[in-house]
DNA sequence: TCAGGGCATAAGCTGGTCTTATGAGCGACC
DNA sequence: GGTCGCTCATAAGACCAGCTTATGCCCTGA
């Protein structure tokens, strides 16, 4: 059980989460920071002080990097603390969309908003959008339906759900709506590709006369791309998935085309890179969609006015 | 202890770590979606078949949403636990990256290559860029130390670093640079500034005539912005972090300028809007530094060709 | 019909994290 | 100068989450 299990995406063995202090100690880390005493950090988070200072004592140890300077009148980040810190904010974050989206996932039933939202916007936007909403109106229970375009207007017309997202080329029949943001494709490819290091852009004959890595056909994000290209995108192999066609994306098995969404973390992590194409706008709006007639009110509208820049 | 410590950064009470699954329940679902088995993924975590299938259900219980259908043949997502897969994707790679860090700051002496970064860069680039390494070439060691740009420059001088990373207008004397990217400062607000609404831009001298939430004097950042308009910028509050200054800007004090770097997440979440403001150009150029005449070589040329778009 | 892969359950162990209780350093204030 | 109030550290014991091993059932394919 030492680190003979080196998984399949590069990642060093030995788990993660053997490395990586666990949730609630970088939330205290979060507050020490912020407080700047254990102590008072100890009370925000709901524990005593002794325990507080054994929990920053043995993350120190596991990260092998002293974090906190200790004084009889208060603690202060080191240097490497407050970099530690600011990297363990972005950890934290991504637990607070993660469970925002729960949350909603969970309180099906009784809910004062019901959301119907297309997977994209689902995975993407909206855990952001609900912690916005949270922060503004702490007391409004959402609850979050998933699926894609004809769901949503199914759940929209059957009074099911309140307001919908959707993207798309088409709005569905019977439901007015309101383009709250735009998202463009992005051809992408690992880093190691030659596209990644030529000079001049691709030209859209070249990008429709490559094989490329693509969701099915169906897709919205397979729709606009073809219509784009005018029928011609030429599959290298075809996947169900957003996360299987990035994956695809990132182990080198060619390029692919998705939304600037679905990889701006690919892309800042430089698991991906972006390759400008010449004179070919891949471009789609996301709309916010309701039953023809019924405007958003409450809640809904509260949530609506969130998502509009 | 019930819920009655609301951060004031309007997180709900209750602490995230007890809503939240802790980070090796996430990676083993996400290997459970990867392998579609308890049992294969079991093994890949480097746990037990029914050690798997307790925490995979445990955290069901605990989120209160079904995530794997179970068969005689294998385990698959379902809709719902799709969408919290991909939630928990984020979770996992923001500790990729806080590990990644980490790592590189434990191992002070001894590593291959010795890293030299500002801050900003090191805050937001480097993890990600110490992934992609680690994935090219997994044995190298890298050790960080992050400064300002003079710090840099001294310590490549000095022979304790082999590659430096700065952010800023010029180059410290007796380095040769190579530009690796470029980074914008933004002009952001909550969403709830009358900034936030308007349509027209807002213009230069609007912006001079503002009082701004800034990083004190002789800070980068401040630096670029000054420079941009003509040493006339407005404190409204000079803050000494960049964290100081957006959770200032979020909690709607008033408009900041900050990194496109720094605001990326805030942006997405919706915790800042950004504010087009009519020609302004405010660029900066990052550079990878190394002293004159000794180009990178090794493990250095390996990372810098790595963070080259 | 039997082998094999899949998952679930039960019993027992271990380790990490909490608590309470206490001590010790430093500063402010009467 | 004592005393209060704040800080952090240490020690001892309770508790619980998660692990392992052992076992059983279900389904499929040879």
């Amino acid at each position: 059980m030492s680190d003979q299990n080196a998984t399949d995406d590069g990642r060093p063995g030995g788990s993660l989460a053997h490395r990586v202090p666990d949730l609630g100690a970088l939330e205290l880390l979060l507050a020490v920071a912020r407080l700047g005493s254990l102590g008072a950090a100890a009370r925000e988070v709901g524990i005593t002080q002794p325990a507080a200072s054994s929990r920053i004592r043995s993350m120190e140890r596991q990260l092998g990097v002293a974090l906190v300077d200790r004084s009889p009148r208060g603690s202060r980040l080191t240097d490497a603390g407050a970099l530690v810190t600011d990297w363990a904010r972005r950890v934290v974050e991504a637990a607070a969309a993660f469970d925002a989206g729960a949350r909603a996932l969970r309180d099906r039933r009784d809910s004062r908003l019901r959301v119907a939202a297309s997977m994209t916007i689902a995975e993407y936007l909206l855990p952001g959008w609900l912690l916005a909403l949270h922060a503004a109106r702490p007391d409004t229970a959402v609850s979050l339906l998933a699926g894609n375009s004809a769901k949503v207007a199914e759940l929209l017309l059957a009074g099911e759900a309140d307001l919908g997202f959707v993207e798309g080329l088409t709005v569905p029949a019977g439901l007015d709506s309101a383009v709250i943001a735009h998202d463009r494709l992005i051809v992408v490819t690992a880093p190691g590709h030659p596209w990644a290091r030529r000079r001049r852009p691709v030209t859209t004959q070249e990008l429709a006369a490559t094989p490329l890595i693509l969701r099915e056909r169906g897709s919205g994000t397979r729709q606009v791309l073809d219509t784009a290209l005018g029928g011609l995108a030429r599959p290298l192999i075809e996947l169900s998935s957003t996360t299987a066609v990035k994956a695809s994306a990132v182990s080198g098995a060619g390029p692919s085309v998705l939304s600037e969404l679905a990889v701006g973390e690919e892309l800042a992590m430089r698991r991906l890179v972006g390759i400008p194409v010449e004179g070919l706008s891949l471009h789609r709006d996301l709309r916010a969609v309701w039953p023809t007639g019924h405007r958003p009110t409450g809640p809904a509208r509260e949530l609506l006015s969130l998502t509009r820049g």
